[in-house]
DNA sequence: TGGAAACCTGAAGGATTATTCGTATTTTCG
DNA sequence: CGAAAATACGAATAATCCTTCAGGTTTCCA
């Protein structure tokens, strides 16, 4: 058993057939539903393959390692919101302030939404999470945020700027981990949101007041 | 091995005579030791045995589980955050804005000096964190921060104000975990407060003024 | 059509771990 | 002192788990 996170997560063989897509498809669908249902714990590269009704065998054709796996899972994951969040900034139609609200309701929602995933998903982050791939994926939403920031806050020196992007930024998705690690009601989870997007606005205007 | 996180932390007998109460002590120190130097994934109950210098079987006779050898650690870290905050959150000679600062300062300062454990615990968090014996903790904590909030929002609506404090004390642990997850330097960690302490102060500003 | 490449299988190997329990040692106290 | 209680020990047990590999099956293409 690898004990220590995988020093790199490397790729193996492409599927060069349909049936091969199909089957890479299909661990990846069991995966997600394994993490869902089982638990971080008990996420195992052979419950898995007994769920996507292929051997284990073929499963690590395409994936070196179990960390591999859930890398790739937490990758679509992370590819799917961020192109969600730059959407909702980039929309220059809108003044800054009703995109953060709407950014931190989108946001929670989904985080709620698939609550079980992301949450067995963060469990076993120390399992992938050392992954020289992973650096990458943050630059591109970290640009985003700060072109809006530099949007919202024309009059602020670009360290504080910064710095304020980077903590709303980590607060969000902090709070929003933590915040569907429980059960809400629909109603909770719009007032919590609501409340979220108000601190940020709060701390964005005081930012613009004073310069 | 016990895959299912255990349904209840279970008391085993105490110790009463004093090469016991050493040996506990010992216990946790070790505990300490394996997980801030080994990490989540390799803390073993056999490994904190060996790094105790004592044996497995002594530490089965007061920890029923490793489960509750982790919770106990996690446990002992909360009681003492909890007593910081509440220190400063009742020191009523100072403002309340000032307090928060102070606050968030400390707070965020004790989280990076134990990061290593603090960050391991996290880690294993799966393993306790069902414990039934979790829930009680945060009661106390929540009505000092009530407390606090009914003297620094007197204006302001309860169900609004406690959802603000809710959302405080949730955003500061959240960012604090995550902050704590990566080095930094102590001017980077002062930077940092600072920014976190003016987003909550601008949030309890906007909250003052509009009820 | 026939061979090569791609693909799939799943039993077996090699490790690790949580926890128990029979036995040995130490402490307490009447 | 001497027996009972408390404590300590650690090999053994019973699970899992990750990953490989030798051998069979399917698809492709010349």
């Amino acid at each position: 058993m690898i004990q220590r996170p995988s020093p790199s997560i490397s790729t193996r063989k492409q599927p060069k057939q349909a049936r091969a897509t199909e089957l890479v498809a299909a661990i990846l669908q069991a995966a997600a539903q394994v993490l869902a249902s089982e638990g971080a714990q008990r996420f195992t590269t052979t419950r898995v393959a007994e769920k996507a009704g292929v051997s284990v065998g073929s499963l690590y054709q395409y994936f070196p390692n179990k960390a591999a796996l859930l890398f790739r899972l937490q990758s679509d994951e992370w590819r799917q919101t961020t192109d969600l969040l730059c959407g909702i900034l980039e929309d220059t139609e809108k003044p800054p302030l009703e995109r953060i609200r709407r950014l931190v309701h989108a946001f929670i929602r989904s985080e709620c939404e698939e609550a079980a995933v992301r949450g067995a998903l963060n469990d076993a982050a120390p399992l992938y999470r050392d992954a020289p791939e992973a650096r990458e994926a943050r630059a591109t939403a970290n640009r985003t945020v700060e072109t809006f920031m530099r949007e919202a806050l024309p009059e602020t020196s670009a360290p504080v700027r910064d710095l304020a992007g980077e903590l709303i930024i980590k607060t969000l998705s902090a709070v929003g981990a933590d915040f569907s690690a429980s059960p809400h009601t629909s109603t909770e989870i719009e007032a919590y949101s609501d409340a979220l997007a108000d601190m940020f606005c709060a701390y964005l205007g005081s930012l613009r007041q004073q310069g």
